[in-house]
DNA sequence: TCGAATATACGATTATTTTCGTAAGACAAT
DNA sequence: ATTGTCTTACGAAAATAATCGTATATTCGA
């Protein structure tokens, strides 16, 4: 039972997250250097916010050093699924197709054709099932 | 011109907004007691968090009789498709089709024969254009 | 060696969201 | 008319999130 099942990142914990599963590894100044770029908010902040996810158990963090290095320690997948989840039961009726249609109709994240053909061959795959 | 108001519901006023949608119309106590089904929550609570919601024009009521009526005030699916594009940008890096890709593959919402049907024909008609 | 740059720690503040107590008016039944 | 129930209004506490200032320690060059 060492693992917490209940994982709710905020929304600013959410885009550390993004950048840590993607980096892998990152330290503070690093993570926050990303951030900067769309956000402005001051380097404490990050150092804060990343302090307090570890506290959470939602980050990991070796302090060996005087840099920390710090680490995702939630699964991107099986958080992106628990939160999609509640999404679909909360505003699409438990539908994920109803999910899907609103995803795919969105003009601010155009799909492009190759994205059409990544799905088309997916749903050819479930079809199959 | 007039700025596109940002609808940004939170998560207690969307619980509230999902029986309006539902209902079409209906009082506090209609509300409430839909709520209380599911959660542990005072009257008062629910008449605030719905007179909140009007004052920022995420309800409105007809307060011409002694018990006002309620409705939503914003579209179901506008929405929907804003709160989606919050969680790509903030889980799924701005990709859609991740997003889709885990909508799919989610067993806790089994896709059927006719959903894969529907979105595959959504995906011809958006491979047209 | 000294100072600038950089690191973490941590308290405090601000902002937002959620909660509820209390008051006062309206209504219905007796 | 009196009482008990229902209603909205309102203020403010409690809970949560996000922000940053300051202190202190470490490192690196000049």
């Amino acid at each position: 039972m060492a693992a917490p099942k209940l994982i709710k990142p905020t929304e600013s914990e959410l885009e550390i997250l993004q950048i840590l599963w993607e980096k892998g590894v990152a330290t503070v100044r690093e993570v926050h250097e990303r951030l900067a770029v769309t956000k402005d908010v001051g380097y404490t902040t990050t150092l804060k916010l990343m302090q307090i996810m570890n506290e959470k158990g939602i980050v990991k963090r070796d302090d060996s050093m005087r840099t920390h290095i710090y680490q995702a320690a939630v699964n991107k997948e099986k958080t992106q699924k628990h939160l999609l989840n509640k999404m679909i039961d909360n505003l699409f009726g438990g539908s994920s197709t109803q999910l899907v249609i609103q995803a795919l109709g969105d003009d601010n994240h155009k799909t492009s054709q190759e994205e059409i053909d990544t799905i088309q061959a997916l749903l050819d795959n479930l079809k199959k099932q």
